[in-house]
DNA sequence: ATACTAGTTGACCGTTCGGTAAAATGCAAG
DNA sequence: CTTGCATTTTACCGAACGGTCAACTAGTAT
């Protein structure tokens, strides 16, 4: 079992790059077989299909994110608003230096899944969606905590969460097609100007 | 040449739905082929590649959009701020009424065929970067003569231009995420919230 | 020693991929 | 009537696609 954990971790592994720096449909098994050092076969023994593959390499990135960035950034401690400005923070140094690796801005890889196959798999879609419904409370917690300390004057928590988790993809999405990381460093900081007002 | 313009059209025609509804990798030369009935050495003969066809499609989606729901929102009769309204609603009513049609929130072509292929393709990425970059300058300049008219509080037009576009593009995002129209139509509005200030 | 099972191997499936080449067709100008 | 060019047809290319299968290996439990 620890040999077939290990096979199993390899193939993720070398699935998680490719599919962040290209996309679900340019990235074969085969590719991965040869980069995991793993037979095709073997590749099916683990993973029904290849959509069970991404689906697993999403849950990778999505406990990457809360156990890393995401965890310093929400951290309790912190004032809330600064929470936001950490997480804006990271983004940009996260693409800025995979850009300075990669020669390129592979932007975030949950919005890349999105655009690309959420018209064609539902259950890619709910995935996905659950992630960004994660990402969004969040963001929530934070703005209550700031209305309650008196930071920010009340407004709809909920859908101001949204529009700021939005708005992160947005920016992301701007600076992927200039491949510039510093679009994410000039625009991200006005995410804390977004409002939606309570009530109607 | 009637014929050849016609031939080419159709190959575009047939195109377009597909490379929207789906992606620009799942979508084939030869299904493109049989349902604008026509053969691939046709096909050839007016694109010299996959790409060039894309190239096409980019440029049809884009005209469109300037011919059509764009130029009604950037009316200079209207007052700038409610230009914006205006093309807010439009990217509403137009999602709400693709998902009638097709099932499903298809989101923006440009935003989809950029988190897609702009890592793997230099040529389509600054295309659609150009896209963006003009969709831009239509907010800009919109911004500038909100503030010109007293509608709005001074601030940097350009880097707030370019927030809103990102912002839209997230809430389209996210609409697709969650295969939903209503979440444009509940986010949306909150694009006038966004400001980034002059300086510094 | 045996039987079971998780894991691995490598060959193989039919299909589709983007793209090519050559021959055939239609049409217009000289 | 012919030359020339744009267009179209048809057959084809090698490579890659996602996925399957039966045989084999190795470790574990009885």
């Amino acid at each position: 079992m620890n040999t077939a954990t290990d096979t199993r971790s390899r193939i993720i592994a070398a699935a998680k790059p490719r599919f962040h720096s290209r996309s679900y449909a340019n990235v074969g098994i085969q590719e991965i077989c040869e980069n995991a050092g793993v037979q095709k076969g073997s590749f099916y023994h683990f993973f029904p299909s290849k959509r069970d593959l991404v689906l697993a390499v999403i849950d990778e990135f999505a406990d990457e994110w809360a156990n890393g960035f995401v965890a310093e950034a929400f951290d309790p401690a912190l004032p809330p608003m600064e929470r936001i400005d950490y997480l804006v923070d990271a983004a940009y140094f996260w693409q800025r230096s995979i850009k300075q690796m990669h020669g390129r801005v592979l932007g975030c890889i949950f919005g890349n899944l999105t655009l690309e196959v959420s018209t064609q798999d539902d259950i890619l879609r709910a995935k996905l969606q659950a992630i960004f419904s994660h990402a969004k409370s969040r963001f929530k917690e934070t703005l209550e905590q700031a209305v309650a300390a008196g930071t920010l004057a009340p407004l709809d928590t909920d859908l101001t969460a949204e529009a700021m988790l939005a708005y992160h993809e947005g920016v992301i999405l701007l600076a992927k097609s200039q491949n510039d990381p510093e679009l994410i460093y000039r625009l991200g900081p006005a995410i804390k100007t977004l409002r939606v007002e309570t009530g109607a």
